[in-house]
DNA sequence: CCTTAACAGTGT
DNA sequence: CACTGTTAAGGG
């Protein structure tokens, strides 16, 4: 490599242009990706340093204009330069541009941060305080803002900063020229607040049974070895993973190493928090979307200055810049939150990987129900797979009941509440114990399906449920394949064919005229509101304030209720038909985790799964939290239609103001991609499945391939499409590999 | 971001 | 015409 693509001072957010230098012969081994480097610039070749992001073997403009690297600026990489080499990993990996990657990598401007705490300290003697200001005065007019500042530190010895800039109206320049003169010492003094709470008491570690221990020794064996790898910790609902991702941080910590464990969001309650806090004390913080950037930043210096040695954190504690990070724990690894939804559009896991190999460290994922993705890589050998069968205290699994919707409205029942779940509620209202019905609305946004038989109407050539739009026509989001909604059921004839059209409300409704006894509590967007809703009916239903907890997906993550032992999933399908190839996974997925929020305390629990399609083979796995028979069935399904895992994913979304714009641009895109390389399989461009946002247009395209690398290949050529094409306009172009949800 | 060159306005 | 302050562009 001959040249290297260098970024000045990152600090400055400003300038992210990167720009190129030669690396002279004797520095070839030295800089490398995220190197700190010395470099020549402007016209003064001023000194400065930055940082390598990328290199080269051509020079991209006349090569007599590009100068040499000084030098290397230091031996040991430093945290910023690792995290400046992950950014350019995601930048090339996901899509963005430099300073997008830099920006969800280096979070906050430090500027601001530290300024908030700068003081001014008057340090002249009071007798030459006086001098001093009678000059000042005496030279009249011009340095009325020096009289001023001067004035008041006098009267008040020190002052803030921000009160001198802020309130005073003085420019930050004439403290800097008091500083200089030695009038003034300006000390930034720096508070930090711990986000968690001190709770005093220290909790011994927990005896881990055999296959917990098992786990643990699989990866301190490697560690012996000098391995790092990464561990795929497969244990069913209440296995007790936590347990093993504690004895391994507490090894990490004994290694005087630092580790990072991310949680969805949904899932980091005090509770969860509490766990690690007892165990590990003071060196845990926390971080989550509600703190402030000034929290943040000081939760990273914290980070850097070792104080803190366990971070825990939704998707973006992964940039937390330990120098000395040893393990990265992801729990719930399946989780879709832990891919971003904004550009670059990275996901968590993969990225973790990549961090963890730059700082040779290990990675655990840890999932009752395994993405896909992750399980096939566990069982080719890429992760090591760890097995948790048994639950602690050998708690039974719920027993499950599949009731079929079909049948209940061919015998006459057309309420939402099938018999069965019916008396069942009955019975547990007699016995004072909680009910939670789980309301699956995600992705309920018009698909088509018949109620007699279930019959859901598909795309001949993608196998995912079609759309219905304006003027009864059913669409495929994928290939844009089109036809007519049919006025009666394909399948069986029948004309009880239709969308489904339910909200957590109307359940609502439903259940209080039902059971006007119960006391009836809902959580869904509309109802949690605020900034604690959440916790607030969480708590409420805790303390057994209401008998039947009605919810979508939030009810079944986190929270464990020793009270419920009635769990009933309304319609399991709904989000079966979501109309993207991870429906099916995303469904198994959540009733498995629907199905284990019944008994959790002393009762046995039990589980009715209302659904129109009981052979569907997701449904029925779930019945029995049977994850292999579950992954067998999807694997093939990937495999046949070529779906990730068995082959990657590029989703390219063009948007404008200008329909025309949109469509065009994209139409040359997808014309462009289809002659670079034809065994890419390109499909599009369609309308989105929200086709205007914003009044932005949104155009899509599909490209897969069995090979990442050549997907990558068509973002770039994209990019450099977009670098000399003229009249774009509005346009904005954002990639989404393997993307988490349709659009 | 910082540096610089170009530019307009001011004072002698 | 020299001097100063303000602005836009470029940096490899």
């Amino acid at each position: 490599m001959k040249y290297a693509d260098v970024i000045i001072d990152i600090s400055h957010e400003k300038l992210d242009k990167t720009f190129q230098y030669e690396i002279p012969l004797q520095l070839q081994d030295a800089v490398r990706v995220g190197s700190q480097v010395v470099i020549p610039f402007g016209n003064g070749d001023r000194r400065v340093k930055g940082f390598v992001v990328d290199m080269a073997e051509e020079p991209k403009i006349a090569p007599e204009r590009i100068k040499p690297i000084c030098g290397v600026a230091k031996d040991s990489i430093a945290v910023e330069s690792q995290l400046i080499a992950l950014a350019s990993w995601i930048k090339r990996n996901y899509g963005s541009t430099m300073n997008q990657a830099l920006k969800t990598v280096i979070p906050i401007k430090k500027k601001e941060s530290i300024r908030q705490k700068k003081t001014v300290e008057l340090i002249l003697e009071e007798a030459a305080a006086r001098t001093e200001f009678t000059n000042l005065v005496s030279r009249k007019g011009h340095s009325k803002a020096k009289e001023r500042l001067l004035q008041e530190l006098m009267e008040h010895g020190t002052i803030a900063w921000d009160d001198i800039t802020g309130g005073l109206h003085i420019p930050s320049s004439v403290i800097r020229d008091f500083e200089r003169q030695g009038w003034v010492r300006v000390t930034a003094s720096r508070v930090y607040r711990n986000p968690v709470a001190a709770s005093g008491q220290s909790c011994p570690p927990i005896r881990l049974n055999d296959e917990q221990q098992q786990a643990v020794d699989t990866v301190l064996e490697d560690l012996r070895r000098g391995i790092h790898r990464t561990y795929l910790l497969y244990g069913v609902t209440g296995s007790g993973k936590t347990q093993v991702y504690m004895e391994l941080i507490a090894h990490t910590i004994a290694q005087n190493q630092s580790a990072i464990v991310l949680i969805p969001e949904i899932a980091l309650t005090y509770q969860t928090l509490m766990r690690f806090y007892e165990r590990f004390g003071d060196v845990v913080s926390v971080m989550n979307s509600r703190m402030t950037p000034g929290e943040r930043f000081d939760q990273y210096e914290r980070a850097k200055k070792g104080e803190i040695r366990i971070m825990i954190g939704p998707r973006s504690a992964l940039f937390t810049p330990f120098s000395n990070l040893g393990l990265i724990v992801i729990d719930e690894e399946h989780e879709a939150s832990y891919k971003s939804e904004t550009m670059p559009r990275y996901h968590a896991r993969e990225t973790a990987i990549a961090r963890a190999q730059m700082q040779e460290a290990s990675v655990v994922l840890g999932s009752a129900t395994p993405s896909v993705e992750s399980y096939a890589k566990a069982l080719e050998g890429t992760y090591t797979l760890l097995s948790l069968t048994e639950r602690v205290e050998h708690k039974p699994l719920p027993t499950c009941e599949i009731v079929d919707l079909r049948t209940e409205l061919r015998e006459g029942n057309r309420s939402v509440l099938s018999r069965r779940l019916q008396e069942l509620m009955e019975d547990r209202l007699a016995k004072h114990q909680q009910i939670m019905l789980f309301v699956n609305r995600r992705g309920m946004l018009g698909f088509i399906s018949c109620r007699a038989c279930g019959h859901v109407i598909k795309c001949p050539h993608c196998d995912v449920s079609l759309s219905l739009h304006r003027g009864n026509q059913l669409k495929c989001h994928y290939c844009g394949y089109e036809t007519s909604k049919p006025s009666v059921c394909p399948s069986c004839g029948s004309k009880y064919i239709g969308g489904f059209k339910a909200g957590t409300q109307k359940f609502e409704e439903i259940v209080k005229q039902q059971f006007p006894q119960a006391r009836v509590l809902r959580m869904d967007l509309d109802t949690t509101r605020g900034k604690h809703g959440h916790e607030q009916i969480l708590d409420a239903f805790a303390n057994h304030e209401a008998d039947i907890l009605i919810g979508t997906q939030m009810i079944v993550k986190g929270h464990d209720f020793p009270e419920v032992t009635l769990v009933g999933i309304l319609a399991a399908d709904l989000s079966l038909n979501a109309g993207d190839y991870r429906s099916a996974e995303r469904t198994f997925q959540l009733l498995t985790q629907a199905a284990g929020r019944a008994g959790r305390g002393s009762v046995p629990g039990e589980v009715v799964l209302q659904t129109y399609q009981p052979t569907h083979y997701s449904i029925v796995a779930a019945q029995t939290q049977n994850y292999a028979a579950f992954y067998e069935q999807e694997i093939a399904y990937r495999r046949l239609m070529e779906y990730p895992p068995a082959a990657h994913m590029l989703v390219v979304m063009v948007t404008s103001q200008e329909q025309e714009r949109a469509e065009r641009v994209a139409k040359e895109i997808a014309g462009l991609l289809r002659q670079t390389d034809e065994t890419v399989r390109c499909m599009g461009p369609n309308d989105a499945s929200i086709a205007k946002v914003n009044d932005n247009y949104r155009k899509v395209i599909y490209l897969r391939h069995k090979d990442y690398e050549r997907l990558v290949t068509m973002k770039d050529t994209i990019e450099a499409y977009l670098q000399d094409a003229t009249g774009l306009g509005d346009v904005l172009i954002w990639f989404d590999f393997d993307p988490m949800s349709g659009f």
